[in-house]
DNA sequence: AGCAAATGCGCAAACGTTTTTCTTGCCGGA
DNA sequence: TCCGGCAAGAAAAACGTTTGCGCATTTGCT
């Protein structure tokens, strides 16, 4: 690399190079260093002024080796780093480098090959733990061949195993807070538009939202759920869809902001206000969905980088023997906008 | 974790052992193992043998420690893991994956001081070489503190320093390629719609975009590109702006998907065909953007992931002491779809 | 003054590999 | 018979730390 100007030391100090500067042994160089151990202030401070001069610093990889800590947890992705994962990621990496650990991404592209050949990797290298995060909500089977001493923290997609620990979004609590604020801003003819049936994230809180609705005396419009594709596309065709079946439709609640987006592009075009004549509720809260909108989406903030920042907390429980099995629910927020 | 059923071994076998239950020394072993070094089939075998039988797996710590690679690369971005940064990353990791080598995560979220941490945090792990990647395409200043011999290579911004070694999308080649579609279905009134002009990726491909007019001899609507941010609701502000001054305006070359997207949107709603009376290209082919679009955009691939895959690639070059110094463009492609 | 205890620090083992050097035994040739 | 050469594998050094142990030297107490 050799380039002549912006570089540091040409070979890097070790231990040793610290102990013989400073006269000491190489023991108590490091005594010194670490803080521990008895020694006069005098020669402490003698070791660390050499450290200093010699610009010091230990090799993790030494140490890592004698202590059986490498610092260091994966991060698998089964999907792409797509724009579920990334917060998460980033929550966890967060969380993980206050401390001194770093983070190995390990991209499975849904690969199950790929998922063995990563894990057996991270294995090889001693990680002190590993958080596992997908795409979906669905549950996905726990991974298999991770060392008995290596923790799994699953986030995002929970594990089938409820021995496991995982941290989801409370998709419950998220669809109270569409249809509270729904309900509380005197809304009654409540459709649901949402993705496929058998995604959880679409079943699911299709599910809720109805059970919300029938505490409060209610029912969706049409009776039921529209399930669909995640699209802005599916949003602007089922709204002209509901529209034509119920037109006294006053609300939508969408199961996430694309088919939000689609639902008020289509109002719009149809002549009706958001929210004056409907309301649009959105789900997840992603940017450049909901604040391109018109209007802006009031939508379900599901707080990914907390998920992941949660997820990265119960993995260092779990690397300090004190694991919190079972699944955690981070909660979600509302955030209003101008849609509903 | 002591789940019971799933586990393989209680306490990792060691060369020692395997040593040891093949009846050699660990010398031995470790040369059965590498396929290095000469001795009797029958050893190797038994040697083979033990290894199988006690699922070992080297200890990649021990092994970096002697041998000096740590077969791992540190990945720096710069603002958090966006849009743009993700795909690189997916490249790059991928490409190094490929290899034993793995990849260490760093998010500086543009933060100097994180940077640092990191920095310090990657040369102590003694990785082999890093990627410093960023949003913008603008130049960004050398990583500071690098230890000479660990190689950088900057992705999507290059370094300000020339003698490094940088890989960047090449704007003008799509620029060219966006102009050429226009040209060639015969357009001739091109506005250029793009984001603040203090941004290299707005300046240089509005820059460039002239350029290739006027050796067709052809020049801007309105004479100039117009800056604004990267946003849908510039896009749609700008268009009406544009209708109004030069009605006559057959194509409209944008900035990036938002922005293009915001033009077809005002241009629907104006009633005016895409692209039948205007045609619309976009930039970068964000897939959610260009596919949600009506209709769907014809835009700029950047082939981001690309650009990660040749930046791991020229790193490893240069880990293997070839480096490559200086500025490396990725070929852009244009997509069509149905908005030109 | 004399002895126990405390202090300061060096020595060496250990972590798990790779690699170099050294030992042993065997064979063939003079 | 003796020795050179060679093959197979053992032993040991090395990578850079941390840490237990033990040896001096000092300190404190009678």
């Amino acid at each position: 690399m050799a380039e002549s100007g912006r570089a540091t030391t040409r070979t890097r100090a070790t231990l040793t190079d610290v102990a013989a500067l400073a006269d000491v042994s190489v023991g108590t160089a490091s005594r010194a260093l670490s803080g521990s151990g008895r020694m006069r202030p005098e020669t402490r401070q003698r070791v660390l002024d050499a450290a200093q001069t010699l610009g010091f610093r230990p090799n993790q990889q030494a140490q890592s080796l004698h202590t059986g800590r490498s610092w260091t947890v994966g991060l698998m992705t089964t999907d792409g780093i797509g724009r579920f994962s990334t917060p998460v990621l980033l929550g966890a990496e967060d969380a993980l480098g206050a401390g001194k650990i770093s983070v190995l991404l390990c991209d499975t592209r849904g690969d199950l090959i790929r998922e063995q050949h990563h894990l057996r990797n991270l294995m090889d290298r001693r990680v002190d733990g590993i958080i596992v995060t997908g795409r979906r909500t669905d549950p996905r089977p726990p991974l298999t061949g991770v060392h008995d001493d290596v923790p799994v923290v699953y986030a995002l997609s929970p594990s089938t195993d409820p021995a496991d620990i995982s941290v989801v979004s409370d998709d419950h609590q998220g669809c109270g807070l569409a249809i509270d604020h729904l309900i509380s801003t005197g809304r009654t003819r409540i459709a649901h538009v949402t993705g496929p049936a058998h995604h959880a994230a679409a079943s699911d809180r299709a599910r809720f939202t109805q059970e919300f609705l029938a505490e409060a005396g209610l029912e969706l419009v049409l009776g039921k759920p529209h399930f669909g594709d995640w699209s802005e596309a599916w949003g602007r065709r089922s709204a002209q869809a509901v529209l034509r079946a119920a037109p006294d439709t006053d609300a939508f609640f969408c199961g996430n902001d694309q088919i939000a987006r689609g639902v008020t592009d289509t109002l719009r075009e149809s002549g009706i206000a958001v929210p004056d004549d409907i309301a649009v509720v959105g789900y997840d809260n992603w940017d450049t969905m909901a604040l391109a909108a018109r209007p802006p989406l009031t939508t379900i903030d599901v707080d990914l980088s907390e998920i992941g920042r949660i997820a990265a907390l119960r993995l260092l429980d779990a690397i300090d023997d004190k694991p919190f099995p079972g699944v955690h629910s981070v909660p979600c927020r509302l955030v209003v906008r101008d849609s509903a």
